[in-house]
DNA sequence: TAAAAATACTCCATAGGTATTTTAT
DNA sequence: ATAAAATACCTATGGAGTATTTTTA
């Protein structure tokens, strides 16, 4: 049972995605000829042919089509093995690579990777500001540890690891002029009433049924004035008086000229925050999962 | 940004387990300056050093160490990667792997695989009969996709993804003998006082918990007569009259001479069975999840 | 001083290059 | 007729072997 050679790897993924020899070649710095012995090799090696092609048209093969994306794995996950070994060499005691969607960056999660950081000094943390599928399929391709999102469904979906790690209630973001038309404590009727800015669902379906919901037990039917998929955009529209925002307490943070938060009425939802743990779950990311408070 | 030769990967696992170039030497089939040349190559390709050796002792660097394990599962998915192309050549759309701790085997598992092999002929279906921990391990390498284990714990421990997919009563396999001595329909107290036979906690430790309370909560405090970690065999010694076993009503498709079933009394708890996720969950593995029946 | 790793040197298999031919549109 | 892949052939790097030297406990 032998390997795949990487340099062989590295031309048959080049091939599909030029399915030109020819520029594949010049991609690669070498000669057109040097590919085709390549691939041939390699189609030897394992078997079975990877490409269709005649001197007008090259295609990928049902092999060549199911072995693309694995192998592209499989040779990323390679090059990062000498980073390890080097790392390591310098005293790393591991990596761990952390998404986060940005509103999160307000969150909880910094101060806790900062208690992580201190206590293992020798990890090499990684942050990595990406949105919900980006942060799934670095998941599950391995080329990310930890995700931080809010929640994205009400029950863990097609089984990745979830685990609650925060809960925090809703703030109003609302622009000064609506501030003053509401007043300082204004009613849950005046505020529902109000024009809304809100994310689209499939961002965070939790959430965002648990305001419409909430709009709903009023006798309010929710139809944003504008929709935005950052908290972070959406404060900003709140502020241009394009309506009010219902964002997590900690977006706070977030302070703009022209931007006021109200407490959320007290019988509105709270927001949950949620850690999703790649199924590949590295000891640094269990060590730092153990490190944290147990969740709700 | 080079990748690491898949040969000189095998030279280094191989030497990092002898721990001496020359048995490594024969081991490969080589002769022993080709390991001394292939690991400085190694090591000046990584520009670290992966072992500290004399010519009366080697040991691994920090580096090594740090290397290995990531090394050989990088080889072993590598070495994977040839199957996957032979197979998608002949019409293999996929592979399904899944591991079962052995009373598994009777519970709904089997036929939900059948129906998805019906439904999808052209995934290769493995599986492998595995205990816990050693199903644990083969989903964080990603060797395997799907785990199909008694439920191990009240909550989803460290994030993998768990899901419940399957829930049934008790039963109480006992010798003839008990069985005459409990007569037809035996109280509860006669039950819990019969001696009893239970695997370790860990193997299940919310399956263990639930009995081990239902007893407590009549007044019994559990003392198992004997241990064991299958359910088989607690039916085998149940047979020989060691005691009673509280296993999973599908295990009565266990048929040994000297067994009879008893129903669990009303008021016992019931079994869980769970799916436990990989975390490196491939398109196939989600397939299959999505065609089950949603949990409770 | 003896076991084991490193070095010196040889050889040939093959990766890579140049020139040319074949093929399909 | 022509763009592009395949073939033929050449070269030289470096993988693999043999013999020997160096190292250290």
């Amino acid at each position: 049972m032998e390997s795949i050679d990487p340099t062989l790897a590295r031309l048959f993924l080049t091939l599909a995605e030029e399915l030109h020899f020819g520029r594949t070649a010049e991609r690669l710095g070498w000669r057109q000829p040097q590919v085709s012995k390549g691939l041939r090799h390699l189609e030897s090696c394992l078997g079975v042919p990877l490409l269709n092609r005649t001197s007008r048209r090259v295609r990928l093969t049902a092999a060549g089509e199911a072995l693309r994306e694995p192998l592209r794995d499989w040779l990323h996950q390679g090059q990062g093995l000498a980073l390890v070994a080097r790392a390591a060499a310098q005293g790393q005691r591991g990596q761990l690579r952390v998404g986060m969607v940005s509103p999160a960056g307000f969150g909880p999660l910094p101060s806790w990777l900062h208690a992580f950081q201190v206590a293992h000094p020798g990890v090499a943390l990684e942050l990595r500001e990406a949105t919900l599928d980006v942060q799934l399929d670095g998941l599950q391709r391995g080329s990310l540890d930890l995700g931080w999102v809010l929640q994205p469904a009400g029950a863990p979906p097609p089984p990745l690891g979830w685990r609650a790690l925060a809960e925090e209630p809703f703030v109003l973001a609302v622009s000064q002029p609506a501030a003053c038309r509401l007043g300082p404590e204004p009613a849950v009727d005046a505020l529902l009433t109000e024009p809304l800015v809100l994310f689209p669902r499939d961002i965070a379906p939790a959430l965002h049924d648990a305001v419409v919901d909430y709009y709903r037990a009023h006798g309010v039917i929710v139809q944003p004035r504008q929709r935005a998929v950052q908290m972070a955009t959406l404060i900003h529209l709140a502020s241009a008086d394009f309506g009010l925002a219902w964002v997590p307490a900690s977006m706070q943070a977030l302070q703009r000229p022209g931007v006021l938060y109200l407490d959320a009425p007290p019988d509105a939802p709270r927001c949950q925050t949620w850690v999703l743990a790649t199924p590949a779950l590295g000891p640094v990311a269990r060590a730092f999962l153990q490190g944290l408070p147990s969740a709700g």
